[in-house]
DNA sequence: TTGTAAGCGTTATCAA
DNA sequence: TTGATAACGCTTACAA
């Protein structure tokens, strides 16, 4: 708590600002001096202080992670990764949740102010920031599961993303080609915002299309609220199977909403997937680990995470911004099958 | 980045001392001065510069929550809780996973020095804490999940924890009342070390001696790897049943153990719970979604994360250390069920 | 190779 | 009621 450059000056006979060099490894320091410092330093159990530094370098080493829906499994994976990393780099990692009513790009400036951060990363939310957004923020930032509008200078920001439409499209098809058609969807909308749930959605749409059959509005529940994935997901279903006594399958946009969802349909007494398909997004642990284990679209987490903290940091040594897509992949497991 | 206290006096016409009082509304500033002030400071959208002011102030206002094992499900509501709770007040919160090697305690005695931390909240790890720990800390120290040992002095730390070995108690006594005699048991076991792991197998080995039934080793599973819990209660529950082909029923030490160790005895063709009664510990969501939902013992995750922050800013204000127990709940939601 | 000294943006003391 | 001014602990010219 208080002992402070000068303690160590003072103990090892030399000046404050030797110190600090041999502490940065800055300038040049005589090996001897080095280790009477370093000596000193370990008696005194000296740490320097951070705040110190910071203000007088201007920049806090501290990365903010802002998640929308901390609380959301697939986030989990990459919050882990990305802190793991960030620590390595000898940066700290702020994590802040954005609640369902916040915007999270405001909270990102204000907290890039506020506490000097050396970059953002945003987790979630939607498509719709702008050029002016990453000006006023003013420090590199990742969008991770997310990406800008097209209008929007892909110099002012990166991105590491999967193609949520074609993966879902992907999901779709596959349900299409066992033989289903009549094919319920279960996804959060946000109104007009371009969501990953929305590409997603038009995924599902253009499959259908690209196929030949004709949406059906009734097949698809989508009411917004801020409930949990499980939840949501039950409540859809409940909703889709006294509305379709027809429907043989269901394509979620989420593991959670597919586990809600099936568990909806075995409450009222189906059979997955002999009576009802249903496939999850995302590839979460505990989908694989339900009964019956879940089909999904599984994304690369960890390796988007690294992407992410490669983007970030890249920026940080002002190179250029890096925009990745990865693919997903289609894993079954046993809760779709062919249409009797 | 660069509008500092020194251009909001300048624009206020005023001294930056006044300026500093009307923010923090400290001393004596005339309505009209505090006025002309925010006028300049919404003008040129200032922010305090928070490592100035924590330098300073030799506080930093943020709290770091050390996890061990940041990805536990039912850590996560917690978490998401006290990040709320600690914004409320005005603090900052810094997130840290504890990986399976490293040493919550000593880590969190750098952080403190190496940011000027405020605050400490401890969750999961062990019972193992000691005087001296909490006196090289130097801040106010919460444990959440976890206590320390009885030889250490109360007055040096919160605690927020359940009476683990009386719950596990509870659950195994109501398998018993079901009438199993053969139960197994799922834990993960670290050694010597205290966990609310090994209290909670006491608790199950203390039922089933006050019902008179022997234990048996043959019928415990607690190798212990760094395995998620999903992972580690299927291989567990794997290992179980191939050595007791009389189990009936299993007592689990979270629900993600208990979810894995269902999803081994489904694999294997049992019927839960007609085959085999499983119960879970914790309460996490996707435990109530399960197929068949799963009985556990539900933690009162809300309040135990209200109750470590408040008794984390009371002994930021000098207030006595607190040390609550609370009780957990015994949900019966279908896993388990009476031996035929 | 080393030490002195000038800030970094605040807060707090002390005169005015 | 206000405004200079001295810290807070550090980094970094600039001198020595």
């Amino acid at each position: 708590m208080s002992v402070t450059i000068k303690d160590v000056a003072r103990l090892s006979g030399v000046g404050i600002a030797t110190v600090s060099r041999v502490l940065n490894n800055s300038g040049i320091t005589s090996n001897e001096t080095k280790e009477k410092v370093m000596a000193a330093v370990r008696e005194l159990n000296y740490v320097p202080n951070n705040n110190a530094r910071s203000l007088k370098m201007g920049q806090s080493r501290t990365i903010a992670l802002l998640a929308k829906s901390i609380t959301n499994p697939f986030f989990q994976k990459m919050i882990h990764t990305i802190e793991q990393k960030v620590f390595m780099r000898g940066y700290h990692l702020e994590i802040r949740n954005v609640n369902y009513s916040e915007h999270e790009m405001s909270m990102a400036i204000k907290e890039v102010q506020d506490r000097n951060l050396n970059g953002i990363i945003l987790m979630g939310g939607n498509f719709e920031y702008t050029n002016e957004d990453f000006k006023r923020l003013g420090v590199p930032c990742v969008l991770l599961t997310v990406s800008a509008g097209k209008d929007v200078d892909k110099e002012l920001y990166s991105s590491v993303i999967i193609d949520d439409e074609a993966e879902s499209f992907k999901a779709t098809e596959y349900l299409i080609q066992l033989g289903h058609r009549r094919i319920g969807c279960i996804y959060s909308n946000q109104g007009e915002v371009t969501t990953p749930n929305k590409l997603r959605f038009r995924g599902y749409q253009k499959a259908l299309e690209a196929n030949g059959i004709a949406y059906d509005p009734v097949l698809v529940s989508a009411i917004n609220v801020s409930e949990s994935g499980y939840e949501f997901g039950f409540n859809m279903m409940k909703n889709l199977m006294v509305r379709n006594k027809d429907m043989t399958a269901v394509v979620t946009m989420a593991d959670t909403m597919a586990i809600g969802a099936a568990k909806a349909a075995i409450s009222a007494g189906l059979r997955i997937p002999e009576d009802i398909s249903i496939i999850g997004f995302d590839g979460i642990e505990v989908a694989e680990y339900y009964n019956p284990s879940l089909d999904t679209i599984c994304q690369p987490a960890e390796q988007m995470s690294l992407g992410a903290i490669d983007a970030l940091f890249g920026m940080l040594q002002n190179e250029k911004t890096s925009h990745l897509v990865y693919g997903a992949s289609l894993l079954k497991r046993g809760s779709c099958t062919s249409v009797k």
